[in-house]
DNA sequence: TGAATTTGACCTTG
DNA sequence: CAAGGTCAAATTCA
């Protein structure tokens, strides 16, 4: 067991960095792309080449991430690979020992993030909500809506103590579903839940004055250790490609951020940096 | 009417 | 035993 996990772990992190030079390689063709005149451009657009590289991100995410689960580790499969824990019929009465309670505590493949919003553009189906101690506001769970399919990912969502609009989002697993991720919208305009986030499309008239109240409460609810460098870049259009929020929060939907922001985002910082100094920035068709 | 959410009971963990 | 995670019936929504 002990040499396939190790076997596992390497095979994984070769994957990993043949998927992030995958990703430089689409970086500098962007880059190289967006020097171009509009017209000299040909059939391939930016904004393709922007979503190809956060695939790139993700599937590396999604190696490195497997490769945090502990070789040794004996957990129990999830429910529906348990004899243990599997139920006999879908249907059983209250009293009658089911599947319930057969789940797993915090593993190591797990993170948190941090934004103002719930949305990660994953599919989520609520199935449990509780009051936590000494919290004002109750933890919500959720799990992917294909779970049916095999996919094992949660998350638990629960607003910050003393910051209101903001909510830490723990996640556990991660989606074996990938092709159920969807294409960040074209226009984020407002969250059911939070209207927090912000629409790249040239604003009409009436949504100027809400975009600047929406900067001003913004601005308040970045928290202390938010760069105001980060701030500053409201309209930035590669949070509408890749869901990294341009506020200075942390990513919505980039697991392991703490661990990898600082290396293999900055990697890619000097090309991000100089695509946002071009003005003329179209990636819309 | 099917899908999604709510909610309280049940279960495991520490 | 308390706290937190999950289940599933009931309820709501589209």
């Amino acid at each position: 067991m002990g040499s396939l996990s190790f076997d596992n772990f390497h095979a994984r992190k070769k994957k990993a960095m043949v998927e992030l030079v995958k990703g430089k390689e689409i970086a500098v063709q962007l880059q190289t792309l967006l020097h171009k005149p509009v017209s000299d451009r040909g059939p391939v657009s930016p904004k393709q080449l922007a979503v190809l590289i956060y695939r790139s991100f993700s599937d590396t995410l999604s190696e490195l991430s497997s490769c945090t689960t502990p070789p040794d580790s004996d957990q129990i499969p999830a429910a529906e690979g348990s004899s243990a824990c599997s139920a006999e019929s879908p249907k059983k009465k209250r009293g009658v020992k089911d599947r319930r309670g057969c789940y797993k505590r915090r593993t190591s493949d797990s993170w948190v993030t941090r934004s103002p919003t719930i949305e990660d553009n994953y599919a989520w189906r609520k199935y449990g909500q509780k009051t936590i101690m000494n919290s004002e506001y109750p933890r919500s769970y959720f799990r992917c809506t294909h779970k049916q399919e095999g996919c094992k990912a949660l998350k638990q969502v629960q607003r910050i103590k003393g910051d209101e609009i903001m909510y830490q989002t723990t996640y556990l697993n991660h989606h074996s579903c990938k092709e159920t991720l969807r294409p960040p919208p074209l226009l984020v305009n407002s969250d059911p839940i939070d209207p927090n986030l912000i629409s790249f499309q040239t604003p009409k008239q009436d949504q100027i004055q809400s975009s600047k109240k929406l900067t001003v409460k913004c601005e308040e609810c970045v928290s202390e250790g938010a760069s105001n460098e980060a701030k500053s870049t409201l309209e930035d259009p590669w949070h509408d490609i890749t869901g990294l929020d341009p506020l200075g929060y942390k990513p919505l939907w980039f697991p392991y951020q703490d661990e990898v922001e600082s290396a293999s985002l900055h990697g890619l910082d000097m090309e991000v940096n100089q695509l946002f100094d071009i003005q003329n920035f179209h990636y819309f068709d």
